[in-house]
DNA sequence: GCCGATTTGTCCGTATGTATC
DNA sequence: CGATACATACGGACAAATCGG
């Protein structure tokens, strides 16, 4: 439930959109038509239209008005990089059938090397956890985290098996807020082999990231390898000034 | 030059980010000090500052302040995918040596096959332009475009070989504003090897997006095929409320 | 081609809420 | 508890692009 304006005039105009209320192309009602409705400034309500320009869904145009963008390859995506989700609430999200195998979970502290490729200060005490995802019953994802242990106190190969997320956020009271992430194609190792159904790829789409906490400080670090034929999507870029 | 408030501001405090004016962890001057400093109202403050965050430089904090985040990965990035850029203009960032050539121009007629990869109506004049882009002496990356011809006329190899978004710009006056983007990683092709200096790498990281432009009509199908050790940036990525 | 209405874009000023210290 | 700092929202003004008459 969205607890301010703006995130309910978003989720109301986004839910219309989706369930197909304007087609593509149409433009949408204007911003002071929306005020009228939704009882708000114009601020508010462009704020709402910013976030859902930011996703890609509309294509706003100076003494025009604002277009919904025809989106042929979002009906086919399954995982989206542009936000943080935890790979349950993507497949909820699209109503897949997933399930998760825990096959590494243990303690590990970070030395010089580690530091550098995961931004954690060496010597720190860090839970090292490798899954595997299975979706319509293909191990299609291989999952490896690095978690600050002084922030993931209390964490269980049990409940990585369920959702860290959603143990972090509701149990810890933890608020992720932000990552960086990096896209990369990468031969597949030994391990991958092992653990993923590889068909006949030898490579894997691999995306790599830093998660911060609202408490500020970087406390995982991710990469998660999919198998190529799992596309991933950025949901929209903008151009900036040059 | 940036002409609005907003873009000015955001440029000066991400060129004292990168200049490393602040270390990592360091909070920011508040709104309210910048306010003072560069005459304007705290909701223009807001505004650039809300671009940084965007862009993953700044980790802003309820009550506490704003503070830079670290970020080890940037240093070694050349493209991103977070924003729209032409290669030109990314190498350019990158102050990276880069040339370009031309191996394909000729006009097609969408069929039905294409219509569905690319999203262009069935029937309409296309453009189709194959680009390989050497840097560092390395034939590295496959650019494939499909351009709306109708909307790109005027367009030749010649333009083709330095920048077509420079041209589209500044000579039709065409405004590129928003896209969607894919990103999978792909068995390289014939034409891949043909073209590309691959090593020992049999696969790619390919990039499929579609640009519109300020008229509200797709009017590029774009997709860039990249050899693997060319890393790409999604430059951050926000959580959303669940 | 001009004018006025509409619509989005930028920016201002202010008030209030809420988390942190 | 008060001071500070970010978060949300209001209301208004003017600019700039578009469109119909």
């Amino acid at each position: 439930m969205p607890k301010n304006k703006y995130e309910l005039i978003y989720q109301t105009i986004k839910d219309e959109i989706l369930s197909g209320v304007y087609s593509a192309g149409d433009l949408l009602p204007s911003e002071n038509e929306y005020t009228a409705r939704f009882g708000c400034t114009r601020n508010t309500i462009r704020r709402a239209l910013a976030m859902l320009t930011q996703e890609g869904f509309l294509l706003p145009r100076h003494g025009r008005g604002v277009q919904v963008i025809w989106q042929p390859q979002r009906s086919r995506s399954i995982f989206s990089i542009g936000g943080i989700e935890s790979m349950k609430e993507a497949a909820d999200r699209n109503r897949m059938p997933m399930s998760t195998r825990v096959i590494t979970f243990e303690e590990r502290i970070c030395d010089k090397t580690l530091s550098e490729k995961t931004g954690f200060d060496e010597g720190s005490a860090l839970l090292y956890v490798e899954r595997v995802r299975k979706i319509n019953g293909e191990n299609v994802i291989l999952d490896i985290n690095y978690f600050l242990k002084s922030e993931a106190e209390g964490l269980t190969a049990e409940i990585a098996a369920k959702s860290i997320y959603q143990y972090l956020e509701n149990e810890r009271g933890l608020n992720i807020t932000t990552s960086l992430r990096r896209v990369t194609a990468e031969k597949a190792s030994r391990r991958d082999f092992r653990y993923l159904d590889m068909e006949d790829y030898d490579f894997l789409l691999v995306i790599t990231g830093q998660v911060f906490h609202s408490g500020g400080i970087m406390f995982e670090y991710t990469q998660s390898r999919h198998r190529p034929d799992m596309v991933c999507f950025i949901e929209s870029a903008v151009r900036r000034s040059v």
